[in-house]
DNA sequence: TGCGTCATGTCAATATTTTGACATAGGCTA
DNA sequence: TAGCCTATGTCAAAATATTGACATGACGCA
């Protein structure tokens, strides 16, 4: 036990587990978005759109927890084939909100589909409450270190 | 606002905890390093090299879940820097034995105590008891997706 | 009104990472 | 032994992300 802990103190780092579990789930996830031509990010901006119809491309990036300017790229991806609308203009200020279209609502829709398989299949050893309380963890812990 | 909750299931979903988590982690980390001259992927070597003297470049990379030729250029980096030596001949087989160096030891010093503070930051809100359910419920994530 | 500050969108350049490929070494099996 | 499979290190190219910078618009305040 003592030498367990002295020969793997990395397994025991929650920080380790962390970046684990996160790079397991980017892998599965990434994996399930292929066969429908999404990467990882460009599915976070059409969920976030989704969701929040009109976000600005500063609004998604700080959602995907990527730069302006990696969100940017992948926004004008996404609008080239057809999957989001963006006003060549602003009316007011310089925010350009973006709105899913119909193509973009189907193609959501299926990839929601998939990445909830993904998110069901990590979590298959825990309870509905342990759930919730991982959850609320990880918040804890995001919130404790953007202070 | 009362659909808050129903508007923000992004909010009730685990991976995008687990995202958010990390992305915290990872900007902590790096801002507790970058004084140091290190990157997080260049730590996460230094730390497995610590741990477990004579890791090859295939280990390393799989242990901070990065390609082989992405720890392959970290491994260079630090070579060069003189915080570790390899063998420029494999003896037995191809895997090539990292060592750390006595200011490579020194350097991981100095990091591990940087990066042990923003973890204990990153926890403060977690009872021990929590702290230690949450890295277990970590890993059970992430075994349960790499199968 | 004028001014300072902040946020946004976007361009260009750089850095980093991944993808694809190939040669080599060792183990396994017929 | 020969043949096949896997793992490793490494090269080159492509994709991706970041850093730095700049102009523009909104807001607060004297």
């Amino acid at each position: 036990m003592t030498q367990a802990r002295t020969a793997n103190p990395l397994e025991q780092s929650v920080g380790y587990a962390l970046k684990q579990a996160h790079a397991a789930l980017r892998g599965a996830m990434d994996a399930a978005l292929r066969p429908l031509g999404l990467t990882v990010p460009q599915y976070a901006c059409l969920e976030l759109l989704g969701q929040r119809p009109g976000m600005s491309n500063a609004e998604l990036a700080r959602g995907a927890f990527v730069t302006r300017q990696s969100m940017n790229l992948v926004l004008r991806g996404l609008q080239d084939r057809g999957l989001l609308t963006r006003p060549a203009v602003a009316d007011r200020g310089r925010a350009l909100p973006s709105r899913l279209t119909p193509t973009g609502v189907k193609q959501l829709a299926a990839a929601g589909v998939a990445v909830r398989a993904v998110e069901t299949r990590m979590l298959t050893a825990l309870t509905p409450e342990a759930q919730a309380r991982l959850r609320d963890d990880l918040a804890a812990c995001a919130e404790a270190l953007t202070d």
